[in-house]
DNA sequence: ATGAAAGCGCTAACAC
DNA sequence: GTGTTAGCGCTTTCAT
């Protein structure tokens, strides 16, 4: 019951010895920064496996003056809707293994402080930020960091920063597009949950932004106020709706949860999707097709932006001088929820 | 754009010097490991704060033989529900800091290798693995290392790991006798998908055998067989199980999806929640609150596990020479989805 | 109560 | 193509 007994961990040294060589030999053999002979390195590389050696990450780090490791700041808020977090983060944690690098968990509760810690400490090389504000405080500590960092999501003021995200803002254009190509006049709008909007996330303006403009172009009517994330609330919110404006025909829903609640409601009401009301739908393409009615959805590409701020970051720690905004194209798949008016 | 003017990092000597003392005196004020003067120790305390210093982990994990880190294994599956996941992710993240330890992401699409590398490089002092199966393979390959670890889940064979989980046997026990106890006695049973059968996911078959004991010594039926997680797949179990045993008039669910679509699809047939059937859910309390009914759940106490995890590890951590399983006693909340036959 | 210095395991500059 | 050695930043023993 007690610990393994001890095999005394191999060291560098313990291989050079063992292999006959020096230890720079075995450390050049492991960075193949200069050139061995192949008997040598043969010789190396199976001492190594005898040995069972690993190079220890603290020394390395330390004579590197790198980790190899990211850390990931997630949000811990429940109102986020939280299987889409998971997607970025298992993003996050597959593609930097492909870059051989690890993950560090930090929460958001954290704050600030946590930043710098991990920052200062010299635990990571470089940040990925989840669920960024419009003016999020974390902004200027990342800035002043003396590692790189890369936000998901898109602040008022990104200068000095690599932001990638949805481009929400042509999300909402294209939601609306699409639900007025199909001759819907009035279109309700179920965003985030009120805590998510009142953080000011960003992607909560600007997909409200994109909808407001494209709306306004086409003559379109949009109603939008908050809706509580439960039964109960998307019933109050689908009543009070729909006493104040009968015509309404369409909706946009970028609320994961209230999806699965949505048919159901409307049921009561002698409403079916899309004979009734058509829904376009802004989550993950998984979720989209779970539910009772196969949602057309604009794809909340998750697994594409967690790679895209891996490789960001790696490539800022490669040294890279410059920042980017990348704003993924949104892209709407039409299924079973979409039809004409 | 390009990264911050690099002001030099400093370093434990920079606030010697500054301080007019000697390193080690500034290490034993940071570490508190030996008596150092009021004033010397305020003077240091001063410099570090006017020299923005912190320890160099990489050093320190160098010096002491240990990290601070603990390595958490996570499934990525999409077949585990992912909210259930998150809830022990943000329970281990957070008890961790509460003992000033950081949490390295480790996805089990790494396998053993990746226990073996985070832990051989010494990158953590200790593991905490998620969704154990009865023979994971895992088992021998976290006996063999250094660092101590836990695993959340029950494996059949646990000698020398320390486990924690709730008691799904238990659990089973108590779903049936208190669905018996209404009148029940033709009972459905809704377990996780077949995929997670299929790996023997150890608490499915936990859960199984204690809703079979209790049955059996009850005289109710069970009835359980695999169902799609999806509405559709929902859908289709519900048919098929009514039709071959309409006295069904309660069910468990340990599903999480599941429990969405439920309400629905019974309505569809005319049966309404708990008129008709009386639902078990087993899922934390969250999730049984949220929907158009109300559940009656056994809780999945995810926060508890997490932080149980955490402690164990540390005690591991510290010297504990005995390993132990420890099972958390299921409670049971009634709330509108149950009633009397 | 404090300092000097060895050593943790690795990398890389400097030898040859 | 390979060896020697001085660091990297910290902890801790041994001195005083």
């Amino acid at each position: 019951m007690s610990q393994p007994a001890a095999r005394p961990v191999a060291t560098i040294k313990d291989v050079a010895r063992s292999a006959g060589v020096s230890v720079s030999t075995v450390s050049y053999v492991l960075t193949g920064k200069r050139s061995i002979s192949p008997e040598t390195a043969a010789r190396v590389r199976q001492t190594m496996v005898e040995l069972d050696y690993r190079p220890h990450a603290g020394a390395r780090a330390l004579a590197n003056a790198k980790t190899n490791v990211l850390a990931l700041v997630v949000p811990l808020r429940p109102e986020q809707y939280i299987p889409v977090v998971m997607e970025f983060v298992a993003a996050v944690a597959t593609q930097a293994r492909v870059h051989d690098q690890d993950v560090l968990l930090v929460t958001d509760a954290e704050g600030i402080e946590g930043l710098e810690r991990v920052a200062a400490s010299a635990l990571v090389d470089g940040l990925i930020v989840m669920d960024v504000t419009e003016e999020d405080p974390r902004i200027r500590a990342l800035r002043r960091l003396r590692q790189p960092s890369v936000l998901i999501g898109l602040p008022r003021n990104p200068s000095g920063l690599s932001c990638v995200d949805l481009d929400f803002e042509a999300a909402g254009h294209l939601a609306i597009a699409e639900l007025a190509e199909l001759g819907h006049t009035t279109i309700g709008l179920l965003g985030p949950p009120h805590a998510v909007i009142e953080r000011r996330t960003s992607f909560a303006t600007r997909l409200h932004r994109g909808v407001r403009a494209e709306a306004e172009s086409r003559g379109v009517k949009v109603i939008s106020h908050a809706c509580d994330q439960t039964f109960a609330g998307l019933q109050s919110w689908v009543e009070t709706t729909l006493a104040n404006a009968p015509e309404m025909t369409a909706l946009i829903v970028h609320n994961e949860p209230l999806l699965g609640f949505l048919p159901a409601i409307l049921a009561e009401r002698g409403l079916s999707v899309p004979r009734d009301m058509s829904v376009v739908a802004l989550c993950p393409d998984d979720l989209a097709v779970q539910h009772s009615v196969s949602y057309s959805n604009i794809r909340l590409p998750a697994d594409e932006l967690g790679r895209a701020a891996v490789e960001m970051v790696l490539r800022q720690m490669a040294g890279a001088t410059t920042t980017e905004t990348r704003l993924l194209a949104p892209s709407l798949t039409k299924r079973r929820s979409t039809s004409a008016h």
